[in-house]
DNA sequence: GTGAAAGCGCTAACAT
DNA sequence: ATGTTAGCGCTTTCAC
């Protein structure tokens, strides 16, 4: 249904139709008002590229690919961003993915297709067997893309992260000043490369560090505060010792391993905690705790990623020049005593 | 610059220039490389809404309108709202305002001339003194409009809040068990409506259920972590006797609130908490406490104005029809022994 | 391999 | 107060 059939159906032009959908000038109330219940009739509504593309209207939108806008670390990322695209007069199509590579690959050809100016993409899992070709086709296009956080293999765009191997194996080091036979190590999904260069990072660590002295145990999580309370009990429920070591690969999963790690207290005398992230609860939580932790630079990383991603758009000669993969390093905050 | 200025520079057909764009089809690469070469040049991006509409294209798209999306309590409706969406395949335009009202009124307009199918809209604080006119405009245009957890005065549109007044009524009515001679309130911002109604609905208790024998002082915050902190120190410094009863209205500034409590705690020999609203962090710190809190149901509340928005969308002439308030009740959770 | 031209659905200037 | 019509910038069929 267009302008044209409504016209006709009124019998008036499709110079009125117009004037009655945009409330514009006089028209005679009862053209009008025939106008208005044949557009209602058959659930009229106007096309926007049309009006738009009539009106000489340009938009700069981007679109912005996230997991979970519900976990606090990537809403923190996209407020960050929304402030800055909302100074150039940038829209935000924002993307809900749940990690999911099947609506992953949904969003960017829809993104494809709205022609976006540039894409923002903290993709979920990388899982090799999926094929992550859509990611050329974007690139055919001529989109600029920026990574955020997370990376894909095998794909060279721009990205802005943490260094998560460098402060892994560093919060490890420090973590391994205290002397333990074994540190038990919650970890995110391997697939996300965050959480897979933060396990490389704990590993390489002790191995490199300690004569093999200190062994280690991985529990599989999903960077969640559920996955945190229950690998925690599997792990507090089975502990002897009365000293525990333990490194968990985020502050989420930490606060879940708080909630249990209270219920088991009074089981251990010493509890070392090595904690990838923290946030102001988390400090409070661990007041009376000996731990190790860093500050997690998520707004600034996704601050990094729009700049990038504005020159790009700006520039779209700059488009094929060397990527840029930039590496947040974090200092660590040590209250082991 | 156009596609047709392109192809003239180019010595060749827009069709051409077309089929470089497209990556199309057999384009002599000498053509193309010419072609490709003066758009770069001229950093020419070919026009959405041309392509769009040429392609038949049609867009649902809303546009989601909240004070903060780094706020847990609003990215979870956003969350919310973003997977129901994506089900719908509707895309969202995410407008993040910090509550400012300028932002507001330059993001409705925004959204009207993309020709959103309709508007999700948590406002920020409502100031009776600013022209809220923008908001007849989208009406006139027959976008439908939904509130959402906050309302501005004096709008006859739809929305879906927490049923403020009852559920601070009832928490403060539970409070009131325990005898006290002084609760201190502290607030949010009485501009924003549920703040507003939060206060109303402590005060009316108060009035109503203890023969005025209960006194009162409020502090106005913010809602956030900070106000929590400092205006809890206003009153732990000042407040002499070893008993305090405290109201915060919302849980992030009771977060705020436990900070410093704890550096106070030992001036206290019973302190009585009600706060609006928990979280699993906030149970996680609240267990050695008494207490009196609810749930709240951000979720739930996201959620249904998409709902309605959809019905809305679907069905343009329930446009006009009555308007619909919907308040969510929540059941006290009582803590005191 | 390339071009000409119709058409996508609307707006707005100009006519009447 | 209403109609006619030329665009808006692109895609796509059909010719060549």
């Amino acid at each position: 249904m267009n302008i044209k059939e409504i016209a006709k159906l009124a019998n008036v032009s499709v110079a009125t139709v117009s004037r009655v959908i945009n409330k514009d000038s006089k028209v005679k109330s009862a053209t009008k008002e025939k106008v208005e219940s044949i557009m209602k009739q058959f659930k009229y509504t106007p096309n926007s590229h049309a009006i738009r593309l009539s009106k000489g209207v340009k938009d700069k939108t981007i679109g912005l690919i996230v997991p979970d806008v519900g976990n606090i670390l990537f809403s923190e990322m996209v407020e960050t961003i929304c402030s800055r695209a909302e100074k150039e007069n940038i829209t935000i199509l924002l993307c809900n993915t749940n990690g999911d590579y099947e609506k992953e690959k949904k969003f960017i050809k829809l993104l494809m297709e709205y022609r976006v100016k540039g894409v923002i993409y903290i993709p979920g899992k990388y899982v090799s067997q999926k094929n992550y070709s859509f990611l050329n086709e974007i690139r055919k296009q001529n989109i600029p893309i920026v990574f955020l956080d997370r990376k894909i293999e095998g794909f060279d765009f721009d990205g802005v992260f943490l260094d998560n191997y460098e402060i892994s194996y560093n919060l490890t080091k420090t973590l391994l000043k205290i002397k333990t036979k074994k540190i038990y190590f919650i970890s995110g999904a391997l697939e996300i490369s965050s959480a897979y260069d933060r396990f490389l990072g704990f590993k390489n660590a002790i191995e490199q560090n300690n004569n093999f002295e200190t062994t280690y145990e991985i529990k599989y999580g999903d960077f969640k505060f559920n996955s945190g309370y229950e690998l925690g009990e599997e792990i507090l429920k089975n502990h002897k010792d009365e000293e525990l070591t333990i490194y968990v690969a985020n502050n989420t999963m930490a606060l879940g391993f708080f909630k249990i790690l209270k219920k088991y207290s009074k089981n251990f005398k010493k509890v070392i905690i090595g904690i990838f992230g923290t946030s102001e609860i988390l400090d409070l939580l661990l007041e009376d705790q000996k731990y190790v932790t860093c500050k997690v630079q998520n707004k600034e990383i996704a601050e990094k990623s729009f700049e990038i991603l504005l020159k790009k758009i700006e520039n779209p000669d700059l488009q094929n020049e060397n990527k840029k993969y930039i590496l947040y390093n974090s200092t660590i905050i040590n209250k082991l005593d």
